[in-house]
DNA sequence: CTAACTTACGGTCTTCGTAACCATA
DNA sequence: TATGGTTACGAAGACCGTAAGTTAG
C-alpha cells in the first residue's frame, strides 16, 4: 500500500469527484481510478458505491471507516516529517575555550561527528570565565570549561572529565633541561613567558606564586600558545602550561611541579540540565572516555 | 512513501541487522539497505548511525523519532483494516414475512445491493405475529411487518412505510366481474377462499366479519397466494387479499370496498433502536419510498 | 450529445534479487 | 577468513498518461 494513494482516496472523500481530484494533484483521471482500484483490492471491500444513476459519489460503511483511518495515518506522517525537521534544526549553544578547543575537543569531535551529533553544535569561543557567565546567564546551554578550583554555579550541573597537571616548560638550551622535577619556589630567578588568557592560567600562576611567597618575573604575555612556545624554545625565558597543551611537543623541555596543592587544570562539562533527547545524547558522548 | 518500507524499518530498529530483517520478511539483504535508503532521502535524514566499526546498528535521534511515529501509522493501518474486517462481518438479522417478501420488498432490494447492505442481511422469513415476538425478544433485529392495527411495543420503534387496501377478488367467470366496487355485507352468500397466513389477513377478515355482524362461508384455505388465485381465477370461490398482492394481476377481477372503517394492510418497519452505523444506514434505506 | 467514470495499452519509473564489492573483527 | 552492509545491474512489476469505451441524463 501506497501513500499517495491514501491522499488520493482522502481527497476523493472530500471533493465526490474523480476528475476534481485528479485535477487537485495535477494528474490524469484514470490514476485516481487506480488508485481506489488498489486500495479496493488490499482491503477486499469496495469503498464508494458505484452506482451510474447515482450522480453523486457515496462512500460505503467501510469507505467512511477507512477514511478516518487513513486521514490519521496521512496526519501522523506529517507529524513526523515535522518532528524530525524540528529536531534536525534544533541547535546546542555549546561553550568551547580555546586550549580545550585546540587540544581536548578534537578527539571528541570525531565521535560527534559520527553521532550525528556535530551539525546540532553552535560554538561559542571564549575564556572558561566568559562560557561560565554566559551558561549562568542563558546565552548557552553546555561548555567545556577549563578550572583550577572546583565549580560551583546554582542550575548548572558539572562533571570532571579529565584532571590535568600545569609543568614548567624550558628551552632545551636552558639550565633546567635535564631535570625532570622541580619545586616552583626554586623558579624565582627566572623570566616567565605566560599566557593571556581568559582564566585559567593566570589564576594557577598565581596560586602558586602565593603559595611560595614571591612574585614571579613576568618576560612577557601573549594571547596564543605558539608564539609562548616559540619564545619558550628561543630561552627568552621558561613558562607555565597545562600538560593538555604539552603532548608530543619536543620543542621544548617539560618539568613536573613536585609543591604540594599545587593547582590542577581540570576538564569540566557543565551545562544546564534539560529534558531534550538532543542535549541528553550530547552530555552523553562527552562524558565517553577519549585517550588524551 | 511505501508502507512496506516502514515495515521493514520497524523491524530493522528492533533487529538492528539488515540480515536478519530481511530473513524475517524472506526478502534478499539489499532489499532493506534501499528500503531504509528511501526513507532516508524522502525525510531528508539518516536513520541510522552508519559507524565503520560496526558494533552495534546504532538509531539517530531523526530514526528514534520516526520509528515512534512509523509504528503508530503502521498500528493505525491494522486497526483500520480489523476495523473493515468487523464492519464486513457485521450481520443484522431481518424479519421478513412471505407477502412482503414476494411484493413489496424486491423493489428495496436492488437499492440495497447497490448501497452494499443486502450482504449484511441474514433473512428470517416468518408470520408478521412470530416476527414481533422474535423482535421483541432479541431474536432478530429489524423486521419489516404486515399489520392491521398499529404496533405497540416496548423498545421497539415502528415506521410505517405504506398503507394499503385490501380488495375483494372474483372470478373473470363470476357475476361480480363488472362490478369495481361492493359493500363487505352484499358477499353474504359467497364462499370465500381464504388465506392461512400467520396475521394479517385472518385478522383483517374476521374485522371485517365482526363489522358486518356476520360470519362468512369458507370454501377452502391455502398457504400459498398462487394456489388462491388459481381457486379464484377457476371460480371455486372469491378471496380477499391486500392489493400489494395483487399488482398487474389479469387472472383475476379486482372489486374495492365501500366499508367504512374497514381494516388496512400497513407495512411496518420496526426495530430496536441501537447505536450502530451500519443499522442506522438501513433503516435510512428501507423508508426510502418506492414505486409500489 | 455531454459528463463522469472505467478499461486498454504502452511507456517509464520503482523495486528487488543476484552478484560483486568493501570494511571490520 | 567470516560477518555484515553497500553498490551495480538487469529483470519484473507498479504506476501513470493517452485514448477508447461505457453509462446515465
Amino acid at each position: 500500500m501506497n501513500f499517495r494513494d491514501l491522499e488520493y482516496f482522502v481527497q476523493l472523500t472530500e471533493d465526490r469527484n474523480y476528475t476534481k481530484t485528479a485535477q487537485h494533484f495535477a494528474v490524469s483521471q484514470p490514476t485516481i481510478t487506480y488508485a481506489v482500484k488498489r486500495l479496493e483490492a488490499e482491503l477486499g471491500v469496495p469503498l464508494f458505491i458505484r452506482d451510474q444513476s447515482h450522480h453523486q459519489l457515496d462512500l460505503t460503511l467501510a469507505g467512511q471507516e477507512f477514511g478516518e483511518h487513513a486521514k490519521a495515518i496521512l496526519q501522523e506522517l506529517v507529524t513526523a516529517k515535522a518532528d524530525i525537521v524540528t529536531l534536525t534544526q534544533q541547535k546546542i549553544r555549546f561553550g568551547l575555550p580555546p586550549i580545550i578547543g585546540t587540544y581536548y575537543f578534537p578527539q571528541l569531535a570525531k565521535r560527534l561527528i559520527q553521532q550525528n551529533l556535530m551539525s546540532h553544535l553552535q560554538t561559542f569561543e571564549a575564556g572558561s570565565a566568559t562560557l561560565q557567565q554566559q551558561l549562568q546567564s542563558g546565552e548557552i546551554d553546555v561548555a567545556l570549561l577549563g578550572t583550577v578550583d572546583p565549580i560551583e554555579m546554582a542550575q548548572i550541573k558539572t562533571i570532571t572529565l579529565a584532571k590535568t597537571d600545569f609543568k614548567i616548560i624550558v628551552s632545551p638550551k636552558h639550565d633546567l633541561q635535564q631535570q625532570t622535577a622541580i619545586k616552583f619556589a626554586e623558579l624565582k630567578k627566572e623570566p616567565f613567558i605566560t599566557l593571556k588568557e581568559g582564566f585559567v592560567h593566570p589564576a594557577a600562576f598565581r596560586k602558586l606564586a602565593a603559595i611560595n611567597h614571591f612574585e614571579p618575573q613576568i618576560a612577557y604575555t601573549t594571547p596564543d600558545i605558539n608564539v609562548l612556545k616559540g619564545m619558550v624554545h628561543e630561552n627568552v625565558g621558561i613558562s607555565f602550561l597545562t600538560e593538555l597543551a604539552l603532548k608530543d611537543d619536543q620543542s621544548v623541555h617539560t618539568i613536573n611541579l613536585t609543591d604540594k596543592n599545587q593547582p590542577h587544570f581540570d576538564i569540566v562539562l557543565a551545562y544546564r540540565p534539560q529534558v531534550n533527547p538532543l542535549m541528553e545524547k550530547l552530555i552523553d558522548e562527552l562524558q565517553q572516555p577519549i585517550n588524551l
